[in-house]
DNA sequence: CGAATATTTGCCTGTCGCGCAAGTCCTGTT
DNA sequence: AACAGGACTTGCGCGACAGGCAAATATTCG
């Protein structure tokens, strides 16, 4: 098992990035600083510092989090399962808990995330993590050569799907789950995949 | 046509852009501060900032640019033509000059902006800008409906697979054209387009 | 327990982003 | 051609920030 130390680490990094997010979404972006972090999550300002290089990137942390843990929730999928099958169940396990009314402050986050210019850099970073990891897994999965673009493309064509699933379950009036929004863009993306590149359709 | 006044703007944005760009590739990165940009493009240090919000910001302007550039290419193209072909010879468009030996300068920035760490996200934003500029024309290419993803799935692919074609160009020894990498890439990501999502190669 | 190693913290400095107000330069009108 | 109105630039100033450095504190391991 992991020792003391590094499993506090990862606690203050968790408790820097979760305070920051909830005093974002609570204050306003512009209305938080750094040492509003540092002091709800217990540290000293100049901590903040060693684990996240600017509060933007603190605010994303979750984000960064679930990028990483989708990438190995593809990895625990049973080796046989198809591809696709996998990365369905894999996509769809990060919002397996909200059952059917989205819970607001999630909500709340992921608007200040997509929704705020000064986050975008992060917020993108975030996205190419996902997609990184998410190939990875793939090129696991397949045994493809290091060479082989097929585990970028299609992760790259799932997160862009997950993105655009995002995007709708906002603008979804009334509100409905997000997991729902997300299994109906991915499986436009299997009939998009089927579509030639070719010509008009 | 475009005022003086528009013009002038430009101009000043662009030489804000390609000094920042020139500098840091010189100096490295963090030994450019925003007055030296300001400096060597004629204006103010406090001009700089309306320009821009960061001095990274201003280093990857050519990139922004260079979406954006992409995307009108695009547009530009016979509308009767494949939409494959037209987006093989738009993404083309941009290298087009660089016949055969790589201008070393304009490696060097390309090296620069993918292999900061601090200039991840600015790099991102300007690739998902690429990837929008490029979904757009295709969406009013093809005239699909508002809510269609496969404008946006298509120029994803197409635009990682310039991301990838831009990695092997700058990891290649010896040195080679760009076009050929992109070329190449396109070629493939053709191929893969029509490989199943279900099932193992 | 004690030495070796990692992390936290306070202090400090150079840099930054931007609000504000004054000055300067375009533009369209008369 | 002059002028009024608006847009852009500039200097000043302030709050905030990122990270180097070294002392203090905590953890690990022999």
């Amino acid at each position: 098992m992991a020792g003391l130390r590094e499993r506090k680490k990862q606690a203050t990094r968790q408790a820097l990035g979760i305070a920051a997010m909830r005093l974002a979404v609570e204050r306003g972006l512009e209305n938080v600083l750094v040492d509003d972090i540092a002091e709800a999550a217990g540290v000293s300002p100049r901590t903040f510092n060693n684990y996240f290089s600017s509060k933007y990137e603190a605010i994303c942390a979750l984000a960064v989090d679930r990028a990483l843990r989708t990438g190995d929730a593809l990895r625990a999928r049973p080796p046989a399962e198809p591809l696709w099958t996998a990365l369905h169940a894999a996509l769809l396990a990060e919002y397996r808990d909200d059952g059917g009314a989205p819970d607001p402050s999630w909500t709340n986050g992921v608007r200040l995330v997509t929704g705020q210019p000064a986050l975008e850099g992060e917020y993108r970073k975030a996205q190419a993590l996902m997609r990184d990891a998410l190939a990875e897994a793939i090129a696991e999965r397949l045994g493809t050569r290091p060479d082989d673009m097929y585990p970028l493309i299609v992760a790259g064509a799932a997160t862009t799907a997950t993105e655009i699933a995002t995007d709708r379950w906002l603008a979804a009036d009334p509100p409905t789950s997000i997991q729902e929004h997300v299994d109906r863009a991915l499986l436009e993306l299997a009939l998009i995949w089927t579509r030639p590149l070719q010509e008009t359709p």
